[in-house]
DNA sequence: ACGAGTTAGCGCATCATTGCGCCAACTCCT
DNA sequence: AGGAGTTGGCGCAATGATGCGCTAACTCGT
């Protein structure tokens, strides 16, 4: 084992706790607004208040693994994301059971994968619009606002890189989704067609059974 | 003191050391060119070898901190720099005296507050030009291309935001700064004036003592 | 002292982007 | 069955961005 010139290994100095805390983004079929997903907490620390899911970091685990198992254990959520790091809040007084790093993730995951577990989870999980979301603990807030952030950034000039939208999709169902992220302020429907085309594959198909003219169908280069 | 529901302490659980590694960035007056500090390294782990000057995190300390410790402690700086976090690296075999967590974080510094260290350091501080680092250890290359991407992003659209330029300055002094920093391929003068000009204020005065006609000089907004 | 060389910075023509209008292609209602 | 209402998607005109050239204002060399 290594040990430094005075002979002391790493473990022998003082050490924070590293927990990861995770915005799960989403837009749900029958709300077009970016949505979070929140968890009950249990066990006696802030018991019974909502908040991000989150857990501690495990010996030998990377930070992608704790925020896989963290939304199995939390949300009952199996899905292979692929989380964003967005920041170390880093506060020594952040958490009131001790010093605490918590690494902020951001993950996106379509609707048809969180139906599911708000359904299974018996009142434990709920979505909110990110901008109905108040009062949570930790400074989770912060995430959900960094989390939407980088969400709009990640989707602002590539279509649906998180895919959100089951392939193969309209362009009108692609701007909808674009401007469920962007909350609001959409660009017209033209422009984003002219600049999400050529990144956008033509399929033989057309759009049946909707109202109006058949529109192209497109998958994601 | 908080105990869970097994009667334990927060710090009974095995926890990671976490470091902070800094990318201090600069353009020197001499090479027109985004250069990056690298100090050698002292001690017998990995001693001699060129790396970032980082540092373990204390108790009670905030990441920001530790990195104005690490930056005065191994390079003799003491700025008020106000580093931003570029990621954490958690790939638990990273180090090989154990189990570190890595905060990657990147500073822009003048040349002026640089170069006295230079000759300070006595051949324990270099810079060198982003684009001729190779070889250092600790996956340190990587924290250099992330640092160079952040900067070039941040520079993009805002005049010399983290103020390497001493006020007032030309519109042509700004451009190759911002040529520096950008590595190349930088955008035609004309456009960039037109970009930058509302984000800065005229000053009454005009260059002087140069070749050409006088330039107005500018402040920032 | 004067011409050659260099830099600043504005005006103008050209090129690219934007949004609007129009027509085509469907569904739904009567 | 046919007209009304919706949606898709292309073309065109207006708007905005880009780069080039010209003139002004200086320094330097002879």
């Amino acid at each position: 084992m290594f040990r430094d010139s005075s002979g002391r290994a790493l473990t022998d100095y003082p050490r924070p706790s590293v927990a990861v805390d995770t915005a799960v983004l989403t837009v749900p079929d029958d709300d077009p607004r970016l949505s979070v997903l929140l968890v009950r907490r249990t066990g006696q620390h802030r018991g019974s208040e909502w908040s991000l899911p989150g857990t501690f970091l495990h010996e030998g685990e990377t930070l992608a693994i704790a925020v896989g198992r963290s939304l199995r254990e939390k949300a009952g959520l199996a899905p292979d994301v692929a989380p964003r790091q967005l920041h170390v809040f880093d506060n020594p007084e952040r958490d009131d059971r001790g010093w605490v790093l918590s690494v902020a993730h951001v993950a996106a995951l379509p609707w048809r994968e969180i139906e599911p577990v708000l359904a299974a989870g018996e009142g434990t999980v709920r979505v909110l619009p990110v901008d109905e979301v108040r009062g949570l603990p930790f400074g989770h807030g912060d995430i959900v606002r960094r989390a939407s952030a980088d969400m709009r950034l990640h989707y602002l000039e590539r279509p649906d890189p998180d895919g959100l939208l089951n392939e193969p999709f309209t362009i009108r169902e692609l701007h909808r989704l674009h401007e469920a992220v962007e909350g609001g302020l959409g660009f017209s429907l033209d422009t984003f067609r002219r600049t999400m085309l050529p990144l956008l594959d033509e399929t033989r198909r057309r759009s049946e059974g909707t109202v109006g003219k058949p529109a192209q169908l497109y998958v994601r280069r």
